[in-house]
DNA sequence: CGTCATTTTAACCAAATGGTTAACAAAAGT
DNA sequence: ACTTTTGTTAACCATTTGGTTAAAATGACG
């Protein structure tokens, strides 16, 4: 190509087929050979493309990360009144994360397995939360008594906990509970009004 | 030995080397010979044992199933009022998985690597649980009156996403928030309480 | 066309890994 | 004592796996 055409298909391909592999085997389990056959193409163009698992498994992480980090940090920095940062938030986030249900297992599996890579890659001055708003924020509406006495990080925890479980939880929520497809999309459509309510119906005063 | 020594050691000593390596790595991460090691042992000496990594790993995927899910079945078949039933799951919950932290990314973990195998095994006749007990018992008291009109399966969900939750995210937590062990297990502390304080003050009517 | 860079493939390699074998040590039973 | 069973080890094996090599297509461009 002369200089960037328009169709990465194959490098593309390589990519939607590492996010698939990965975000369901993880980087242990994934294999560079079903990667390449997800893709359709030979192994060793995964390594003409990308050096090496470790370096494309960097670009799904990040990817991932770079998806579901933001979001979180929104609201510790946004301007907004109390209750509807986190009706936002909740509406905004599950949306968000049901294009993609399995990535917050996967995140949080391989934080588990490699604390400080996702020290040094994700959290290294990008997008670096700073909760210490929002706790402020919770600190001020208490103060002015429009909320109860609740430690802010618990509030914090309530909410992230409620929104994102649920999908960490899906496999075991579908095989257990019996809930299909369909029927886990109506629960965490629902959700999106259900957290903040609830939430809200707790902490006002 | 004759009948049954009270040193099964070396077993013992495989039982927990094997515990850390697949919690901490995984169902394909784990490495026989890493269980070895740890286990200060030879690796065919697991394989006099225990037959191969899937048979090992089922001892120890089932323990770690049997301890996790019997208690969450507890609060759908115990005879207490509602609230009791709450506060006492939080505590008992939580000082449970305190004792294994890592029990819960774990277990969730596998049962999205393999959906049925957690069916078959896990689910199959052992502690069933039937969330309707529950359920029906969170509509009894929206009737009576001393509940609002919450869904009983976001109720249920937002129980265990708020109890269970901190402790997959606990390396997140960590790593990001800056949190220390000591100051874990303290949030964990007040969460026993603040949890079951936040619902209540939720749906009470 | 012919040349040069880019893309793609088949064959191959070294290391890692789950698992086996056969021999050896330690009890237990007689 | 000696025979049998149980526990343990070093060496080995087959397969898998990430990664490489060299050659072949493919295409850009004069």
């Amino acid at each position: 190509m002369t200089k960037k055409q328009k169709d990465k298909t194959t490098e593309e391909q390589i990519l939607i087929a590492a996010k698939k592999v990965f975000v369901r085997d993880g980087m242990t389990g994934a294999r560079m050979q079903d990667i390449a056959d997800e893709a359709g193409i030979n192994k060793a163009l995964l390594h003409y493309y990308f050096k090496n698992k470790e370096k494309l498994f960097e670009v799904i992480f990040m990817e991932a990360a770079n998806r579901l980090f933001p979001k979180i940090n929104e609201i510790f920095t946004a301007e907004l009144p109390l209750f509807e940062k986190i009706e936002r938030f909740c509406d905004e986030y599950i949306t968000l994360v049901m294009e993609n249900p399995y990535l917050p297992l996967f995140v949080l599996n391989e934080i588990h397995r490699d604390p400080n890579y996702f020290l040094g890659k994700v959290w290294k001055g990008k997008s670096t939360p700073k909760p210490e708003k929002f706790l402020a924020q919770i600190e001020a509406e208490k103060a002015t008594g429009t909320i109860k006495d609740i430690h802010p990080l618990h509030l914090l925890m309530n909410m992230l906990s409620m929104t994102i479980f649920p999908f960490v939880a899906k496999p075991m929520l579908q095989k257990n509970m019996g809930m299909n497809e369909q029927q886990f999309r109506m629960v965490m459509e629902q959700r999106k009004t259900e957290i903040p309510r609830f939430i809200i119906d707790s902490i006002k005063a």
